[in-house]
DNA sequence: TATTGTTATACTCTATAACTATA
DNA sequence: TATAGTTATAGAGTATAACAATA
């Protein structure tokens, strides 16, 4: 018995990564103009409205190497977007905070976000998209994703 | 009247980035004892069972640049997965078509990537399923990805 | 010795733009 | 001159592993 390799297209993870890579993009387009990446603005929007935070535990929020963080971070901080705070309890630790104005970045970076959704997702009914978003979520909290500020 | 900046966590954007890069990383990790990348891997799926094809007019069914198909194509034929084939007609122009070996590594990959769906998306109802395959199906066309073998 | 953050190194993925050979 | 493919260069995104300073 034969069995033909199943099309590609009818692959979800296939799917997935073309809307996703498009999505990305699309956003990635309109950080350009504030300089941020998408990478760097995933790591300003969890800081946002949070106590500082330490660089590791921020790696395991987002699922990413401490290495990977202090790059992320050092750019940032060039672009004075973050700053690193020293504890003068433990010489080896810091805490990453947003400066004042990354900060005031996060609002437009979010409305540029929601821009963005609606454009790439405007053919959807309401009711699809509330959908996808449900399975979407359903499926982070199955495979045990990071969650932002969950914890 | 101020607008809080709408939760990261509500966008599809976001979302979609979680679990496509999830399910992307687990299938590259599958893939990883063919010594075969994701990348390479739709490349040798979108020649399985064509015609030969030139590099460009691969180049744009897989929405990439000819210099990006110039660099996955070397490692596919240092591989000995992929020949290039020169056209005798036309001193400049080439084809590319999987080799043997190639050809008989797909149906091995396809298997991989449906137990990489389903170990992905087992808890999913096959409704649900369906539906975001439906959705994301829609998007595509929508927003006019590049589908593989459309033309 | 264990921990925190940094650095060195490496690799994939991809783009842009210049280049080569051929038409 | 236009076209097909290649190459040079660059930068994002990430990992692993070694390292320095401090505890």
């Amino acid at each position: 018995m034969i069995t033909p390799p199943s099309d590609l297209t009818d692959h979800l993870g296939y799917r997935l990564r073309q809307v996703s890579n498009h999505v990305s993009h699309a956003f990635a387009r309109k950080l350009a103009d504030r300089q941020v990446t998408v990478a760097e603005w995933v790591l300003m929007r969890t800081l946002h409205n949070q106590d500082p935070i330490a660089p590791s535990q921020l790696a395991s929020r987002m699922g990413l190497t401490r290495g990977a963080i202090t790059r992320l971070a050092d750019r940032l901080v060039e672009k004075a977007l973050l700053a690193r705070l020293a504890n003068p309890d433990d010489g080896r630790a810091q805490t990453l905070c947003l400066t004042e104005r990354g900060a005031a970045f996060v609002p437009q970076m979010a409305a540029l976000a929601d821009q963005n959704e609606a454009e790439c997702f405007a053919h959807l009914s309401a009711d699809d998209r509330a959908v996808l978003l449900r399975i979407l979520t359903e499926t982070v909290d199955r495979l045990g994703l990071r969650a932002p500020p969950v914890d």
